[in-house]
DNA sequence: CTGAAAGCGCTTACAG
DNA sequence: CTGAAAGCGCTTACAG
């Protein structure tokens, strides 16, 4: 028996994981759904879930569902079937039946970043609605009047709050605007959506002299248009945006911005997730972090009259 | 047997994989190994390998070295364990064994970005020479002829072979410097290496005039620290660098840079490793692309006497 | 403590 | 064409 497992190593035997997997029922396995692996929020989301589930001996295999409902299920059905011990979901619009039905056959799942008011199950996601008060108090506090808010048109109600936090915090100053300041952009062709809303804030009667952007993305375009006109930044229109990127430390007038505490949320959802691996009858639970507002150039004093 | 099938259909049956992987020893599982998934070069790569894998009905299981032989290892370990049926690996430094063991296991593989001259398997990489050989003509026919260039201190060949395309193509100017505009940094903490690299280049007698980034994270440090410095580009320091990454579209002189076809490389990759797994017998092909130099304002003419 | 047997859920070759 | 049996490589409970 012992020069058995002498020789077994010897012979550099590696047990095949599969054969075990059918066996014990685990393949320590996570499945891991965002929108898109090559946007730098999502890449910074994925590489501290993989250090995360690391820690526990767990790989994670992943899917991009481009916010489209069909691609996203079917990456689930993939994932599922590849016998993924739980899944990490950043799930798209109109995906409520496909989390229900995740609960009905006892898979266990955390979402990530977003989630369903109506569902009860585990979720670990950005208090948005702070956030964006929070960077709206502060464009104001800079004495800006003239705020607007870029963000999408989405029945995804993390966003929506990006929206209602934006309203909140100009409410708290009367500043009850007629909608001319609030931009919630298709997303068909986004560059362009950017570049016309920033045209119409900056020709009102009375121009936006400040921007929150919705998220990185939207920031991205936002910037590089202004670049491209020649918008003096914070003078003209000052700036904040959702999530913080290494590129915006390239624009002359560093960004303020919203930076998640991504490293604290991705190890929350491994744990969650683990732990309804392990005690499938827990409680969901519900978890909001709070972003921190970085404050840098972008956000300046306006130069104009008020 | 037919009101099985239906009431099958009815239940909501889904074969279980791990069974039928165990049985036909096929997981349909690609095991894909990066430095890191959070960067964005990483990322967008990550991206095309997922998507070109899914077409062939794969799924991708990652994990990120950290340049880290020992951690490659063990990542390594675990996606073969885990049965990928095959990898996609783009190698730290001293992997050479790593590699060559896959070989005498008979594991299908490609390596991605990097390569290992002495060792005859699967690659698809740039040709790391003629871009920089290119860049660095471009920038000697802007008038410069100070040209330096920034790079890893590496045994990664394909980065060693940046530097000699740099230098092949300053020969051609019988340019032989004396190695004063060679930076080769040990990225121990790369920020403060290019920081003091850019000085020095800035304080020779003959300063630089132009330098070119070997990769998109130096060039991001380097994009950063001129902008601190609120040095002139490209009046006073022309910029050229490997890579493509939308930050540097925010930079006021945006950069001329190295666009790697990672779409054809991603699908070639793929490619090759489905061919290696259908057929174990095949020799081993090497590719190579060639990157395209796309010239912005960075790297515009010199103000100052040649 | 060791060793033989059953079974995880499939596929595949074979008998009916 | 259909159905029963064997076996993929493990783990686990059980007998010796």
């Amino acid at each position: 028996a012992e020069r058995i497992r002498a020789t077994a190593k010897a012979m550099d035997y590696r047990t095949n994981q599969i054969a075990k997997s059918l066996k014990t029922n685990r393949t320590y396995t996570i499945g891991l759904v965002l929108a898109d692996i090559a946007n730098p929020f999502s890449a910074a989301l994925a590489r501290i879930l993989e250090d995360e589930a690391d820690c526990f001996g767990y790989t994670v295999i992943f899917g991009s569902s481009d916010e489209n409902p069909e691609k996203y299920k079917k990456i689930l059905d993939a994932l599922v079937n590849r016998q993924a011990d739980g899944l990490i979901l950043s799930p798209p619009q109109h995906a409520e039946a496909e989390i229900v039905s995740l609960q009905q056959q006892q898979l266990p799942f955390v979402l990530i970043d977003r989630y369903f008011p109506g569902i009860n199950c585990n979720y670990v996601v950005l208090n948005n609605f702070k956030a964006a008060y929070d960077a709206t108090i502060h464009l104001l506090q800079c004495g800006h009047t003239r705020v607007a808010i870029l963000n999408y048109a989405s029945d995804l109600v993390h966003l929506q709050e990006r929206t209602n936090g934006y309203r909140a915090a100009m409410q708290t100053q009367g500043l009850h605007e007629s909608g001319a300041l609030v931009h919630t952009l298709p997303a068909i062709d986004l560059q362009e959506e950017v570049a016309m809303a920033i045209n119409q804030l900056l020709a009102l009667d009375q121009p936006a002299t400040a921007i929150l952007f919705g998220s990185n993305v939207i920031a991205m375009h936002g910037v590089k248009y202004i670049n491209e006109k020649n918008i003096r930044v914070p003078d003209q229109l000052a700036l904040a945006c959702f999530d913080e990127t290494d590129a915006f430390d390239l624009f002359y007038a560093p960004l303020t911005c919203l930076r998640q505490p991504i490293k604290p949320m991705g190890a929350m959802a491994v744990k969650l997730l683990l732990d309804a691996i392990e005690h499938p009858s827990n409680e969901p639970q519900q978890l909001q972090f709070d972003a921190s507002l970085i404050v840098r150039a972008s956000s300046g004093r306006p130069s104009g009259p008020a």
